[in-house]
DNA sequence: TTATGTAACGTTATAATATAACATCTTCAG
DNA sequence: CTGAAGATGTTATATTATAACGTTACATAA
């Protein structure tokens, strides 16, 4: 059944997202702790953006603290070592796909189901750097976030 | 002196952005009532993209009502008609320099000053639609955000 | 090994941004 | 003029995020 493979899938991702992220923080000389890695796997779970509280909810059935700042400390975190994205038109947080330094990447967003893909296309990346240096602009590495409707909100 | 000539230049500006919500709105048959309009100059003044209740402030001492949903109702109705464009990472809002339907456009918006210059780059919005094409994703007429450095903040 | 400084986390409070819901007033087509 | 739709006023509250300060855990150098 597409369900249940969707979701064998799912944990291999989460599993191989959590090992990446192990040896970014290794790398890093950062500490991967358990509220950080906890965090992480909820966001890797998550098969769409997740907004901070619905993570926060999540981590109260942990037995780590439910107040905000735990949730936010743990994704600024998250954002620093690239391990996550935030997505400003929704005020959501979606895992990296393609976790590694100096990521320049193209995020497609659906209006309507939220979805997020994430694509590093190379030349168009250049082609935005190019017209933001016309404009005096320097763009540095970052996530250009892109809002469209997705193949099967199209459908509907 | 160069202040004064800015500021002349904005006034003239302030100007012809009401004239031309003007024209597009009696286009659409939707009112530019005196909030919708005041609000629409505020935001014009503004040399950088402004926040909501910065713009709410300003209305105080004009007479209209201080509550959020005044200033909130107005920017919807301007975001509607593509008067003015909301910049998601900063909750900013700020006018649109091509006012028209159909608009695509890149927004650059600067991390340190806040300062936004709108791009209207056929070919590389034309790619960016293409992009997402690839993955499903159609693109409807939307501002792409992508922040970086305007060259007065690199200079400090 | 213990002292010690830094990083991580807990906790409380509050800031900043935005919307819901309902009442009143205005406008304008018929 | 009137009635319906649109615009605004008003009150309350939702949602997202951070400040500030205390405590605990961790690395590491003496």
């Amino acid at each position: 059944m597409a369900g249940k493979q969707r979701v064998e899938q799912a944990v291999v991702s989460v599993k191989r997202g959590v090992a990446q992220a192990e040896s970014i923080c290794k790398q890093n000389h950062a500490r991967l702790t358990p509220l950080r890695r906890r965090v992480l796997e909820l966001v890797l779970i998550s098969r769409k953006p997740v907004g901070a509280y619905k993570l926060l909810e999540d981590l109260k059935h942990d037995d780590f603290s439910d107040a905000p700042p735990t949730v936010y400390r743990a994704l600024e975190f998250l954002l620093t070592h690239g391990l996550v994205h935030r997505i400003a038109k929704s005020n959501t947080y979606v895992a990296c796909t393609h976790p590694h330094d100096d990521h320049h990447g193209l995020m497609f967003v659906c209006r309507e189901c939220g979805e997020a893909i994430e694509s590093e296309e190379h030349r168009l990346l250049q082609d935005i750097g190019r017209c933001g240096d016309e404009h005096g602009f320097r763009i540095p590495n970052q996530i250009v976030e892109i809002e469209g409707i997705c193949s099967a909100c199209r459908m509907n």
